[in-house]
Parts: C-alpha cells; sequence; structure tokens
DNA sequence: TTGTACGCGTTATCAA
DNA sequence: TTGATAACGCGTACAA
C-alpha cells in the first residue's frame, strides 16, 4: 500500500478545505456547482481513492457482508454465494468469504474474524444446530445474521428450501409407480434439512397408506461418502430398495458410484432420485430424476433478508423464507421390477446377506 | 455496528494505559507477565474485539486479499477458489470475493472497488489478455497481483496450467488409437489457455508426421453453450470428427448434451476427451477421459506467490509458475470405427452435409 | 518496562 | 455554502 493522494490533497490542489471535499465525495451536502465541478476535476487529476478503512471507521460501517459455507464447491452452494455476491454487489456492498469445511471449530474461528473485521451482516451455515457455544458466539457478535438452510436459533431470519415438500413430491411419485421401500439417505436430523426430508417422506408414507421401512432411511452426513457407503450397504444387503433418494446435495455422486461399481441397472433394477439439479444428473444415462429449487433465487432472498436489516428497512421479528422445491421426474424412476435381483447380488458375493 | 469495547475500555478496566494494551494484543514488544495476564483477563471479561478497520488504518495494510474470477460455479474455479481461502486463512488474510461474470465493466468496477477497501493483494482471473484499459487500471492500481490462468501483462507473478501439454497428451492417446480428425473446442486464442490448446494439438500432429485438420478446431468462447454449437454442428457436418477434445472447463457439459441428442455412441462413433475431472466425466457411462490438474495446487501456489509479495518475501521479478497437467484416458476414447456413421446421420436428416 | 501523545484519512459539527 | 476542527480506534515513537 502505498502513498495514494488522500482528501486533503485534494483540497490543496483544488483550493478547497477537505469538509467541502468530502462533501463533494458523498453528494449529500449542498455544493456550489463550479466548487463541485473544481474539486471532481482535482479528484481526477491526481487519482484520488477513498480510503476505506478510514471510511469505516468514521461511518461506522464497512458496507461488507460476511458469508460462511462449508463448501464453496458445491454447485447449489456456489450458485448461492454467486447470486448473494452479485445482490450484494449491486447495493454497494463486497463479501467476505469463507470455508469451514464444516468443523465447528474452524466456524467459531471464522465468525470471530467476520466481526473483528466489522462485517455489517452475516449469511451463515452453521455446522450444527445444536451448539450452544456456536449459538452463544453468534448472539455476542452482535450483527445482523441471515441463517441458510438452518431454522435455528429462531431469532434470526433464515432461508430455507422446503426440502420436506420435495420429499413428498419424489415419494409420491415412486409410491405410484409401485415402489414401496424406497430408502433415503441423508445427513443428520438434528440439522433442518435432514429432519424435514425424512418427515416428508413419512408423509409421503402415511398419505399413501403404506406403512414407512424405517430400515432403509440412513442418516449420516451429507457427503459423497457417505453416499457412497448407505448406497454400497443397501445394495448388498438381502433386502435391497426398490428405490433410493440422494438428500443431500453431495448424496447423489457417492450413489452413483456404488451403482456402478454393483452394476446396477437403472431403472430397471434400481429406481433413483437425486437433489439438486446438476450436470451429472442431467447428462446422465438415463437422466436421473431430481428435487431442485431456484439456487439464485435462494441468494437474492438471502441477501435481500440481510440488507433490509442492514439498511433498518426491517425492525420487525425475524422472518422466514421457504424456497419452494419442485420433482423432477425422469428417466431413472420407473415401476420396481418383478422380480428381486438376487440372483445378481450372488455374483458380488453374499458377504452381507441376512 | 453497536458500542464494542476499545482498548481504553480494557486500558480502564486493566489499570494500565492503552499503549500496554497494544502491546498485549500485537504480543511483539515486551511486557511483564503479571499484567500482560492482567490485560488479557480484562479483554475477556468486557469482551473486547479490536477494530479492524482502525488497525488497518494505522496499520496501513488491510489483511485482505481481493479473487476475481467469472464464475464461481465452475468446479476448478470453485476449487481454486477454495484453495486460495484456506492458504489466506491460515496466514491471517480474509477473502474479498467477486464474480465478473465475464463482463469487462464489471471487471474494472470490481478492481477499482478492491483498491477503495485497499485489498493487500489481488488474485486475478481477467476476461481479456489484451485489453489497454483493464491493464492500465491493473498497473494503476499498485497492489500486488498474481494472475489466474493468465500470462499478460507480463509483469506481474502467474500461475498456468500446463494446457498444452495436456491437450499434447490427450492427442498422442488419440492419435495412436488412429484418429486422423481430432476436433478441439475451446475459447478464443486470444487468451492463454485457449492459444496454448491450440499450440498443443499442432504440435501433437507434427510430432505424429500427420497434418493437423484446422477445420475442426472451433474456437469462441469456454462457456457450455460453445461446447453445444459446435458439437453440434461438427456432428452433423458432411466429415465429422472422429474424436472430440473439449478444451475448456465448460466446454465438455454442451458437448455431452449435443452427443445425446444425436444419439451418437461413444466410443463405437466418437472419441471423447474432457477438461477438468468432475463428477460428470468420471461417472458418465462411459467414463470420460480428461486432462486434468491439481485444483487445489493452482490455489496454494497462487496464494502463497501473492503472499511473498505482500510480505516482501519476494522482491524480484515476476514468476511464472507452470501447474503441471495429466491426460487421463479412460473409456470414452477406443480406435475409430472403420465406416462413418453416414447411414445414421440420415436419420436426422442432412440438411447440413455437403 | 510502561505511559503519553500524535497521526492514520475520513466525516460531521459548529462557526463564520 | 464553506472552512476549521474534533473525533473514530489503534499503533508506535518518544519520554519517563
Amino acid at each position: 500500500m502505498k502513498d495514494r493522494p488522500t482528501v486533503e490533497d485534494v483540497a490543496r490542489t483544488a483550493g478547497v478545505a477537505v469538509g467541502t471535499v468530502s462533501r463533494v465525495i458523498n453528494g449529500n451536502a449542498s455544493v456550489t456547482p463550479a466548487i463541485r465541478e473544481k474539486v471532481q476535476r482535482a479528484i481526477e487529476d491526481i487519482g484520488y481513492v477513498p480510503n476505506a478503512a478510514a471510511q469505516s471507521m468514521r461511518r461506522r460501517a464497512t458496507r461488507t457482508v460476511g458469508v460462511v459455507v462449508h463448501d464453496i464447491m458445491i454447485p447449489a452452494l456456489a450458485a448461492f454465494v454467486k447470486t448473494v455476491q452479485r445482490t450484494c454487489q449491486d447495493a454497494g456492498y463486497m463479501l467476505l468469504l469463507a470455508n469451514t469445511g464444516g468443523e465447528i471449530e474452524n466456524e467459531l474461528r471464522i465468525l470471530k474474524s467476520f466481526a473483528r473485521r466489522q462485517a455489517d451482516g452475516l449469511i451463515v451455515t452453521t455446522g450444527t444446530e445444536s451448539n450452544a457455544k456456536l449459538e452463544g458466539v453468534l448472539a455476542a457478535l452482535g450483527i445482523p445474521t441471515v441463517l441458510f438452510e438452518r431454522d435455528r436459533p429462531e431469532r434470526f431470519d433464515r432461508v430455507i428450501a422446503d426440502h420436506a415438500g420435495g420429499i413428498r413430491a419424489a415419494a409420491r411419485h415412486l409410491l405410484q409407480l409401485g415402489h414401496r421401500r424406497i430408502a433415503l439417505i441423508t445427513g443428520s436430523p438434528e440439522i433442518t434439512p435432514g429432519r424435514v426430508r425424512i418427515e416428508g417422506l413419512r408423509e409421503a408414507y402415511a398419505e399413501a397408506g403404506v406403512p414407512a421401512d424405517e430400515a432403509v432411511i440412513r442418516i449420516g452426513d451429507f457427503s459423497s461418502t457417505h453416499g457412497f457407503e448407505q448406497a454400497s450397504f443397501l445394495l448388498a444387503s438381502s433386502q435391497p430398495p426398490s428405490a433410493i433418494i440422494a438428500g443431500g446435495l453431495e448424496i447423489l455422486p457417492g450413489v452413483v458410484r456404488a451403482i456402478k461399481r454393483k452394476g446396477i441397472a437403472i431403472p430397471d433394477e434400481l429406481s433413483l432420485v437425486g437433489t439438486s439439479d446438476t450436470p451429472l444428473s442431467e447428462l446422465y444415462d438415463p437422466s436421473i430424476a431430481v428435487i431442485r429449487w431456484d439456487f439464485a433465487e435462494v441468494g437474492r432472498v438471502a441477501a435481500e433478508l440481510l440488507l433490509s436489516r442492514i439498511q433498518g428497512r426491517a425492525t420487525n421479528g425475524p422472518r422466514r423464507v421457504l424456497i419452494p422445491t419442485e420433482f423432477v421426474a425422469r428417466a431413472s424412476c420407473a415401476p420396481p421390477s418383478e422380480r428381486p435381483r438376487s440372483s445378481r447380488a450372488a455374483h458380488h458375493g453374499m458377504a452381507s446377506g441376512a
């Protein structure tokens, strides 16, 4: 950082006082057109650029928004961040970005670091919804915060996709096709998206008057690895499901990997539903049915909620926005085959059979 | 931003002078252990957090790095940003992130905004390598800058993946399989990755003593749309290539879409090579050969180059780091079929035939 | 080793 | 409308 010109330099060049320069820059107070022009020319001439740090100190606001996600590499989160950034930029705010990798300690460190940097607002997907310390830190920051895909702490604004509705629609479709053993691989029920997905599945079963098969609801985390392991387990079991719903953004790649390894045919031997529409789900052969929603919209809404708080446009209680989801039926879903594929399972050994 | 406690508050509570508090915080100067502890307790008690804006002003450094990419949704760029962020965080720096969407105007605006915010360093993928205005702005900022996937302006440090080498390896493989008409779909040759890919292909032809078929080198931009359009065009032509190399991060999805639509069999009727390993390339059936490199490494190197400049560890001339690429042969590549698939083309009409 | 005081660049208040 | 000046919160040179 070399010595940039300051308001004082501008003032000297323009032959006015620093206060006047400031007034020209911020354009609010009244300045004689002639003087204004003189100042503006001086600014151009010496290449003056306001120092944001000094402005922040005086204004007690940084025009900065901190965004915390677990993994920017997940397409849905990347899309989210992208729209948040765009919306914030349009409002004159910059984005501070950090990945937590899902580690709670890292998350705490990042939140504190955002506080130190005086971020005017925060958009956060916490790693858990039941950590007192995290909740305490979040509250103590005293910074307007919007939760993304999290429903607690309830004192904050939050925006969540309607995963329950999505799973309901997917399960309805599968039940109508004749499936009675629909596996759901998802993350922890202690986090909203995991919990409501399970609820959605149960509701669909109840609606159809079919008893839910809880044994094929496989919870863990939202990783591709979990998807792979659970799908492998399910497909090797003595009573494999006739359909699998990958209930998490990264679950599908893992499930597909397991399916390929076992050499199972979709949809003949197994129906498959993913979460979030990606090149994989669209272009896979057969194309894979998905539960999807408008990633960009989620980001826009989250940013708007936050900006309205920061700018004092919203002062009422916490708001909760549910983003609609849509089930897209595709070739990966078909009626279950008459005969279970036990003969094929024998090919790969029956180690995990009952 | 409510009234946070300041060094003065800490000093009063601890019964020392503000200077002492500052010394404790920064831990460099010598402070009596007893006093240090007293201050630290006071900090804990009143929940003091340093004000980064004030610190920046004094230190004349913000501990902030600005990152500019065209689209964070592209997996390779997301991975890049992720590692850059992690590396910077470990060094005590935060990330300011912005998407340009490839628009040069937007890019200029963002760069100026980073300058105003006094970013200590910049990592940038410019939208073009031949824009005088952009080049001027970049130079005028006077901020340490690392170029990512760009080779100009040469005055900056830069880190680039060895796309030429990747294409050479891929083309060699295809030539050995017997292909003589290898299409390359890529972006503008005015941007390094586009230019060197074309060069790499020509080199491979030269090596093999086979005349290059320039007609099937299709340049444009690096978008999925371009991939789709060019693949559609090539596959509908009277002399279609027997292999396609998707020379850009987002080209492959578009090419696959075109191939699926035409109902062309891979690798029987067409061999295919992608750029960057994604779930699509790995899990597609057949799995798709790719040119790949260590995304994380690229980010780490770029961040290290930048940090070494910022911290004054590097003062010599601009450095250029070439990240090795690797060609991963997969089922999508096979010897070309004996008979051209003209009969099949008839199915879809021969509108664009010669 | 510790305390004091100035200045970083800006905005806002108060007189003129 | 314009100018002078006092903060904003912190780091550091200098004095003690």
